[in-house]
DNA sequence: GCCGTTTTCGGCCCGACTGTTTTCAGTCG
């Protein structure tokens, strides 16, 4: 059992006390707790067997022994006692946007509802509006948060899905009967969010394929349940994990593999015109092959398949009907970002302000990864909850980069902040300690309502600012939990190539913003775009490279990113 | 829950906003 299932517990612990009412010092203890667990340095085996555990900060005797009690069963029998007397729908009624544990604890003892069905029934009869603290906007509010969450039940970020996807296939690929199994579907063409993980395997003996998909055998090497198999086919079979990820299998004959990959990779529309564009050829292209009248085309890969067609090979993160068709028969098919060209990293916080680990510890490490430079960027002064830097802790942290620099001198570490957009667009510290950084990203953490013209032109003003380097998440959405504030991205995008303004694509799985459609906007006025990990902790900084796939759904060449540049170059840029 | 002490109990981080109130509680970042 690892470390992050422990933090779990603790923090559905803290979530659990808090619906019960209990004391919020206490619920503060577990939540730190959960938070502490999961950022560990230290070996927690090694804590536990030399019973040191009460040496970590914020763990007295009752955490430890709960620590021991979950290394020795498995199990806390707090939480057990606490989840058998909570109904487990509660815990789903704090995933809707304006409901806290307070509210929660209010709706479900005056009106017994224990989930979002009953919650969403309780509104429609309009039963919210007359509870002590609750009124006609709230539950309106209430009502739309649970809109927003019933569009997203099913659906999962690229990350949680490619984890999955990825022992699939590899489980699959163990199967002696497996030639060839690749991913498919929409996790192949990196769409930040996704509603199946879909598999394809070639295979000369489909029976036995399948009864291993979807037998016992099959969960037993993932270690999770199947919940259940709602399609079962000699072709097709789908079945949904214990975590509710739905998996499809298609199984095929290895010489129908490639048309079969590209059909099962889709998209729709991609297909539709490959389809169409392979019959003005006089070809007919179909899930099991490439045929001219009645002779099969043998291809033994996508590429040979496209190159049949006249076209180059189309990296499946372009597959969406978007032109790319016409830049394969023109042989300009954009060369896409590969993640070793990434030189250095931007945005990447410190235990100065809301990062878990030291400045040190994220510069050893992103000289570790083979990183050139380190852009650091941590909250601003207004940002009280993440502990924004004054100008005494700038001066302090200003120190210690010098201070690195020189220790290592082939490496570049830049002065940077992540200085909040105030609602009147300003920027969070005066112009005589703007001038002192060597970038500034301007990113908006308050005041999400305003309505779309107003937030645009703060938006807009604040890039007037003449030290304002790059924009941070330019829409601050959080993927299936968070819509975008109301932003009208054109005007800002073309501010942005006018006065030559980064823009960030956050690589922090929940936000990929901006948007890769939108990322191709920019490329195409000229704007570049910083691929940036947000990085809270060292393990962190790997998420430019793995979230590189949905920056490049937005056809962005090397030359499109700023930070493919060299330190030296960006030195000149930044510096000067 | 933890922690530190003026050591066994009292404090523990906060500011803005919203919607509900009619002075404040709950939520969020």
């Amino acid at each position: 059992m690892s470390k992050h299932e422990l933090a779990r517990i603790f923090h559905e612990i803290g979530t659990l006390l808090e619906i019960k009412g209990e004391n919020p010092f206490k619920v503060r203890a577990y939540y730190k707790a959960a938070h502490t667990v999961d950022n560990l340095k230290d070996d927690l085996e090694e804590l536990i067997q030399k019973d040191r555990l009460n040496e970590v900060p914020g763990f007295g005797t009752a955490l430890s022994q709960k620590v021991l009690e979950w290394k020795n069963t498995g199990t806390i029998s707090f939480y057990e006692q606490l989840k058998q007397t909570t109904p487990p729908g509660l815990l789903d009624l704090l995933r809707v946007p304006g409901l806290g544990p307070k509210k929660v604890a209010v709706i479900s003892s005056a009106l017994h509802i224990t989930d979002l069905e009953m919650l969403e029934t309780a509104c429609r009869e309009n039963k919210l509006v007359n509870l002590p603290g609750f009124g006609l906007k709230t539950q309106e509010k209430i009502i739309a948060g649970l809109q927003f969450l019933k569009e997203h039940r099913s659906s999962f970020l690229w990350m949680v899905g490619m984890e999955w996807a990825l022992k699939l296939q590899a489980a699959l690929n163990a199967h002696p009967a497996v030639i060839q199994g690749e991913i498919a579907g929409s996790l192949r063409r990196c769409l930040p969010v996704n509603n199946s993980i879909d598999l394809i395997a070639a295979t000369d003996n489909p029976a036995a394929v399948m009864a291993f998909f979807t037998g016992p055998d099959l969960a037993k090497k993932l270690q999770i349940d199947i919940k259940e198999i709602t399609r079962r086919g000699e072709r097709e079979s789908t079945l949904v994990l214990q975590n509710d990820l739905p998996v499809n299998l298609t199984v095929t004959e290895p010489q129908h593999f490639p048309a079969a990959l590209r059909y099962s990779t889709g998209s729709h529309g991609h297909n539709q015109a490959l389809n169409r564009h392979a019959r003005d050829l006089g070809y007919e292209l179909r899930p099991d092959g490439l045929r001219k009248g009645e002779t099969q085309i043998d291809c033994r890969n996508e590429t040979e398949l496209y190159q049949h067609l006249g076209l180059s090979y189309i990296p499946p993160e372009l597959r969406e009907n978007l032109g790319e068709l016409e830049a394969a028969v023109d042989n300009k098919v954009p060369k896409l970002v590969q993640p070793e060209e990434l030189q250095g990293l931007f945005h990447v916080h410190t235990n100065y302000s809301d990062g878990h680990c030291s400045l040190r510890e994220m510069v050893t490490a992103a000289i570790s990864r083979g990183y050139h430079y380190l852009g650091i960027a941590d909250h601003s002064q207004s940002a009280f909850y993440a502990h924004g830097l004054s100008k005494e802790a700038l001066s302090k942290q200003w120190a210690e980069i010098d201070q690195l620099n020189q220790e290592y001198p082939d490496f570049k570490i830049f002065k940077g902040i992540e200085a909040d957009i105030l609602p009147s667009g300003d920027l969070d510290y005066d112009p005589e300690t703007l001038a002192q950084f060597d970038f500034v990203i301007g990113s908006i953490h308050t005041q999400f309502r305003l309505g779309e013209v107003e937030m645009t032109e703060r938006i807009l003003k604040a890039m007037d600012n003449p030290y304002f380097t790059m924009l941070g998440h330019p829409t601050g959405r959080l993927l299936l939990s968070r819509p975008a504030y109301a932003v009208n991205l054109e005007p800002i995008i073309k501010k942005a190539a006018a006065t030559g303004t980064i823009i960030e694509f956050n690589a922090n799985p929940y936000r990929l913003d901006l948007d890769w459609s939108w990322c191709r906007q920019a490329k195409a006025l000229g704007v570049s775009i910083a691929i940036n990990p947000d990085a809270h902790a060292v393990e962190e900084l790997d998420l430019a490279r793995l979230s590189l796939p949905m920056a490049r759904k937005g056809w962005l060449e090397k030359n499109d990113v700023f930070n493919t540049k060299t330190s030296a170059e960006i030195q000149k840029l930044l510096i000067q």
